[in-house]
DNA sequence: GCATGATAAATGAC
DNA sequence: GTCATTTATCATGC
């Protein structure tokens, strides 16, 4: 008699689908490129929306999620850190 | 759902942190999230629809209803207001 | 089976 | 009060 029907019915959150590689893409390379303080203004946020296809909510909900799962667990993401510090550093020496 | 006010009438809600002892000790750990209830949702978005802002009398009313604080139903609605 | 994006409580700046 | 955010939880992708 314990049917708890948890309905958590349509919720948007139902049809979501990851990001395109090259958005993931231009999310990490800001992200580790400002890893002393993740936190891109507005602006910033607009024009990455919009390098990404995606809204500005979506890049805040990213970052969010990115921040503070890189703060739970720095190791895992050690080797994902290296590879885009060696790509801004290409980039920065160029 | 391990709410603390689902379905049962323990406590009067004052689990807060009363303390104001050794001042600087605690820092004043942040409250664990706990998801509503459907019954208490229900309830908040009934209060919801009537008005988008609610008066102290009616806040306090329905903290005691749902089991839960002012301060829980005062940010239910400021986070609802943002949705 | 976890990674990932979105949402729901809770805090704090202003 | 708003609003960006933190944190845990949810639902999905694969």
């Amino acid at each position: 008699a314990v049917m708890i029907l948890r309905s958590r019915f349509l919720d948007a959150r139902r049809k979501r689908r990851n990001f395109n590689k090259q958005a993931t893409e231009i999310l990490n390379e800001y992200f580790y490129s400002h890893l002393s303080n993740p936190y891109p203004s507005e602006e910033a946020k607009e024009e990455l929306a919009k390098k990404c296809g995606i809204t500005v909510s979506q890049v805040s909900n990213w970052f969010g999620n990115k921040r503070i799962r890189y703060k739970k667990n720095i190791g895992k993401f050690q080797e994902e850190a290296n590879i885009y510090a060696a790509k801004t550093a290409v980039t920065a020496t160029n | 759902n391990t709410n603390p006010g689902s379905s049962s009438a323990s406590s009067s809600s004052g689990a807060k942190e009363s303390s104001k002892s050794g001042a600087a000790s605690a820092p004043r750990t942040r409250k664990k999230r706990c998801p509503y209830s459907k019954f208490q949702i229900r309830e908040l978005e009934r209060e919801f629809f009537f008005n988008v802002y609610i008066n102290k009398e009616k806040r306090l009313q329905l903290s005691r209803m749902l089991n839960l604080t002012d301060r829980q139903v005062k940010i239910w609605f400021q986070n609802r207001r943002m949705k």
